[in-house]
Parts: C-alpha cells; sequence; structure tokens
DNA sequence: TTGTACGCGTTATCAG
DNA sequence: CTGATAACGCGTACAA
C-alpha cells in the first residue's frame, strides 16, 4: 500500500503492459486510440491516484496555464475584485492566478515583471503604479511574446490591450450631477498627475464647469492623496479662504471622506452648505450614515472583461498582435452627501 | 538581431565553446568552478539575455516555488490582507501566490485542492469555507506529502499547523467590555455554527457572562449571517420581545452595522440604551460618524506568521511532520457604539 | 491502433 | 575544475 511515490504513465503503462506513449493518449482524448483501452487507461490512472504533471507538460508544450496579476497593493477593495473578476473567469478555465504587489514603487513593479516572466505566465495583468515612469519592462514583455494586459491604470502602448474606465465621462457626469444640485463653485480633489486616470478624471470636471459656463479656478484645484487625512487637510486649508466652495469632487473616496469630516467639524451643513461625492464606490461610501455619493468603476466587471480580452488574444494570430482598448462605463451613486431634494436616491443605482 | 527565440544554457555553452553543465554551475554558485569562467558565463549570460526557465528547474528539483492560497472571497478584506501578508513573507524569497476562491462551497473547495496539487505547489495556505464537512481533501494534501497551513477557520488536524487568533478571548473580552459598562441583557449574534471561530467566540460570550453570573438566555442568542440585512432582521424581531436587550455582541461588523441601523430607525439611543460590538474590525467600522467597537483580527500578521510556520516546515525534517498551532491575540478596539463614557477612545487602541 | 525514440531546459552524477 | 550523460514526466512525430 506505499502507493505514495508519484504516479506517473509508465507506471501505468507497466500495469497495463502497454507504452507510455498509449497511456497519454489515452489521457488526452487523442482520437488515435481504441476506446477499449482509452477506458481502461482511465480507470486504472484513477484507481492509481494518478495526477498528471503540469510542470513536464507545461516544459513541453510551453503553457503553464498560469497567469499573473500585478497591482500596488491587493488588499485594497477595488483591486482585489478585480482579481475576483480575473480568477472567476479564468479559473473554470484551468488557469491560475499568480498575485503581485508593487506597493507603489516602480522598482518592485519591474522585479515582479522579470519574475513573472522567468516563471512562464501566460499572461500578465497589470494596473501600473503611481511612480512608474519608463516602460522598459513593458518592453520586455513586448519581446518575450507575452500576452500583458493593462486595467485601470494603464500606459498608453500601441500594442497592447487595456480595460477602463471612462474616467473622463464619470467625472463629468460627477461634477454635471453637482451643478445640477446648484453648485456653482466646485473644488476639485486631483489625483496624482503621473496616472492617466486621474489626469482624465480632471479634464473631465473642467469640461463640464466649461459646458456649463462657470470659471475654472486654480485655487479650486487641489493635489490630494486618496487618504482620510489628506481630505482633512484640504479642506481646512480651503476654508481659510475668502470665497467659500459650495461642492468637492474628489478624485478618490477616502479623502472625500476625510473632506466630510473636517467640514462637519467646522459646522458645515452637507449637503445643503456643500455638496461632496467621491470616486471608487469603495463599500464604505454607503454603509456611512450620511452617504457619500461616488463614481462606481465596476471592478468585477473589469476583472471579467481583463480575463475575457486575454483569453480572446490567446486564439488571435500569434503574429498579429491584436490589441484591444475596452472603456467601461461608470455608473454613479448618488447618496445623501450631494443630494439636497433629499429624494430617496441612496440605494438608487443611476446607470448611466 | 533576431534573439528572440528563448535563450538556453546551450546557447550558452556554444557561444562559450564550453559544456552546458559548466553553464549551470556558474549560475547555480556552485563551488566547483573555477572564477574566471563563472565570471565569464554570467557576464555572456547577462548580454545574451539568458533567463533561466523554472520550468525546468522544477521539473528537476521538484519544487516550484509556488504557493496556493486557498479562501471564501478574495475581495473579502479579511482575506485579502492575509493574503497581502502571506505575498510580502514569501516573495522575498522567490515565492509565487496562487489565489483560489471557494465561494464558500465545500465542492469548490475539493476542486481547488486537487487543482492545487497537480500543478505542484510547494505549499498550501488555506481558510476552509463554510459548507467544508469531512476532511477527504485534506488527507489527499497528506498523502501528496504537501505542506499545509490552515489560518483563521481551520479544521482539527492532528498533523497539520494552523494559525487563528484567540476568538474564544476576543469575545470574552468584548462581552466583558459590555459588562464593564453597565450592559447586563447582551445578545449574540452567532455566526455559523460549523466554524470553529463563531463557536469559539460564542463560548467567550458565555463564559464571560458566566464569570459576571449573568443568566445565558437562549433568546439572546441569534444565529446571523454576516451581513447587514441579517442584523437588521435580527434586531427588528428582538425588539418585539418583552425584555429588550442592552447590548449586542455580533460575531461579525456587517451584522453589526445592520443591528445598528434598525435601532436607530426604531429610536433607541447608541450607547446609552444600547451598545455595540462586532468583529473583525472591518475598515468601515472606524470610518463611521458613529465608530463602531469591534474585535481586530490582524489579520496582515496572521498572513506573515503562517508564511513563516510554512518556512520553518520545509528546514524541517520532512518525514517528521513538525505541527505547530499559533495563535494571535486579537485587539479590541472601542469605539463610540459601546463606550457610554463619551471618553476619547475611537482612535485608541487598547492592546490585549 | 500501438510502440519507439526524442526533446522540452535543467541539474546531478560520474569520469576525466 | 570540466565534460558527457542520464533523468525529471510528458507529448508527439515517425515507424510498425
Amino acid at each position: 500500500m506505499n502507493e505514495n511515490e508519484k504516479v506517473t504513465i509508465y507506471d501505468i503503462s507497466e500495469r497495463l503492459n502497454i507504452s507510455a506513449a498509449t497511456v497519454s493518449r489515452a489521457l488526452n482524448n487523442n482520437p488515435k486510440i481504441s476506446l477499449k483501452t482509452k477506458e481502461l487507461v482511465i480507470k486504472t490512472a484513477k484507481e492509481m491516484n494518478y495526477i498528471q504533471n503540469r510542470l513536464a507538460q507545461s516544459l513541453k508544450s510551453g503553457k503553464t496555464f498560469n497567469v499573473g496579476v500585478i497591482v500596488p497593493y491587493i488588499n485594497r477593495n477595488f483591486f482585489s475584485s478585480v482579481i475576483r473578476g480575473i480568477e472567476e473567469e479564468l479559473s473554470p478555465r484551468g488557469y491560475h492566478v499568480i498575485i503581485c504587489q508593487t506597493h507603489e514603487k516602480f522598482e518592485n513593479e519591474v522585479r515582479n515583471i522579470d519574475a513573472l516572466l522567468n516563471t512562464q505566465i501566460d499572461g500578465i495583468f497589470i494596473s501600473i503604479s503611481k511612480t512608474t515612469k519608463d516602460n522598459g519592462h513593458i518592453q520586455k514583455v513586448l519581446n518575450s511574446k507575452t500576452p500583458l494586459i493593462f486595467f485601470d491604470r494603464k500606459q498608453d502602448s500601441p500594442v497592447f490591450s487595456s480595460v477602463t474606465i471612462d474616467d473622463f465621462n464619470g467625472a463629468y457626469l460627477a461634477t454635471e450631477h453637482l451643478i445640477n444640485q446648484g453648485c456653482r463653485k466646485i473644488v476639485h480633489f486631483k489625483g496624482d498627475s503621473n496616472l492617466e486616470i486621474y489626469t482624465k478624471r480632471y479634464e473631465g470636471y473642467e469640461a463640464a464647469l466649461k459646458k456649463y459656463n462657470l470659471p475654472i479656478k486654480k485655487k479650486f484645484i487641489i493635489p490630494v492623496d486618496s487618504t482620510v487625512e489628506a481630505g482633512q487637510l484640504a479642506v481646512s486649508q480651503l476654508w481659510k479662504l475668502k470665497e467659500k466652495p459650495d461642492a468637492i469632487f474628489s478624485a478618490g473616496d477616502y479623502s472625500a471622506l476625510g473632506a466630510i469630516q473636517e467640514l462637519k467639524k467646522l459646522g458645515v451643513k452637507i449637503p445643503s452648505e456643500v455638496c461632496v461625492i467621491g470616486f471608487s464606490n469603495e463599500p464604505f461610501t454607503q454603509h456611512m450614515e450620511l452617504g457619500i455619493s461616488s463614481v462606481d468603476q465596476t471592478p468585477l466587471e473589469m476583472g471579467k472583461i481583463a480575463a475575457q480580452v486575454f483569453l480572446e488574444q490567446l486564439l488571435g494570430d500569434k503574429k498579429l498582435t491584436i490589441q484591444k482598448k475596452v472603456v467601461l462605463a461608470p455608473e454613479l451613486y448618488i447618496r445623501d452627501s450631494s443630494n439636497k431634494s433629499q429624494v430617496e436616491t441612496s440605494k438608487r443605482k443611476v446607470r448611466i
């Protein structure tokens, strides 16, 4: 009963007095085999507790059925949700998902790419870090002919596909919503300019103001980290100005929360005096007593679609790199923090 | 310049007119090699953009430097934080982390184990699902001699290690805290009895009541899912009773939140009339206007320690399965929802 | 339909 | 110190 050592196709072939090749064929739905031996092999394989060695398989085929996902931090709701989407789409097809974190450091991103490349993954999903400047590491991926899909935070690339949301439009709609609430002096908490998502959000904000003939004021455009503290600080600075804002559109939810906390401390009424809307639709925004309006990025869907793009890529002609840019529609969630009419909308989902 | 095809040690050996074996030695810090050729090999390897093929390496050595992590859902804060801990501890040692989700379904757990086993991982980290009954799949892992570490949600096992928090004590301290606040009629929202973590929390609650000579009432022990809705429902049912509770200790934060929402709707004052404390210290608990008290499970640390236990295991004698049960101390976070004295503690961290 | 023989890229063993 | 060779487990032309 000491069948503890790994059982291989050779063990099966010996037991059955057939060749290992035949066993292999039986196990791989190869047509060139009689039903009889095929069934026999499958049966005894099961009996002997045979499990295929994917390593050997991969070495032969060049495919590992592993993909790598690179994100800044895996325990941030947005990223873990995207990863969940990827995993759920890919695992039924036999793929495994390897995760890597950059901690927003470019050097780690490079290291991760190298590590994934030499561990022979079949594809890479990446959301670049705030400090990523050049694209030498992405070039390496290109050279290795490994499919790569950007999601959310992408680099401009003429060859690689990407899945993002329409940040411009999300921001435009959020700003327009504030304008519709009667706000005229709208502050924007601007995210890191190194990332396209944040410049796009800024542009959407600007476009909405222009469209409604509102002035664009430099002093109302504040660079703010996506942290509670940064939001608090920004508000405390802003409220020292003579001209007070009547709304805040933040590029992140945490800074929106910080803003709200500070506004309350200052005795400013929300939403009657100031409306606030964030971005990302973090879980906490809906749980607050005063629900925070936000723009949802549909992370689960983003992950699933990124995975689908990857799978399509595999089917396509390898020579001709088919590149696909998917842009998802963001969803606006209007809650208390920006809802002056106090209509019951906190649960309502406004599909764009 | 068409050096695009994968370059192997043979390519290097040809170029240098030496054997592949020598190249291999040079690249692996093998002592049996002259410094001169070693440096030469390393230099040309770099020039030729050589990257080791980990697949071949793994096939030879039997080690893949991949580990698998199995959790119910990866985008739940607790789990993604543990995974982050594991990744951060293991990736500097060259390991990759593969993630799998069970969706709380036993069948998926079995499937995931099988998949990981045949993809030849070096170890498995698992938090079992609510519906996991027997342990046949864990036996398979044992047979394959693959190290396995339970974290948080474990099965009793005489051979496998585990890293958990002291759920009993966490619950005991939470309950004791409520008692110290003057509460005498304390409800417990009890989690799924299939999981040890929840029965332990229940026992901790019970022990605290006993210790302070408070009666244990069946009607105050309510099975509640860890969802907002379940918490709401439980409170609406409870407040139909003649005897109203004056505190709730919930085994989960979401149901604690639901309870608070429902209590407010009923016009019940928190914490003066009813104190509430949850479990898990989900991020939202600290962000609420009325901060929710909770028990922190130190997920990041749990992940790191699980990884360390795994690494220790590798060093130990393979024959003798060294089994280690690590129990971490939970941390109580007292916030508004259970702080009658209104002392500023919302930020204070009470280390146990 | 089945068997033989080789290669995937490395490393370890054994000579030299 | 270096080279030749086998082996890890599998899949697949090619031959039978």
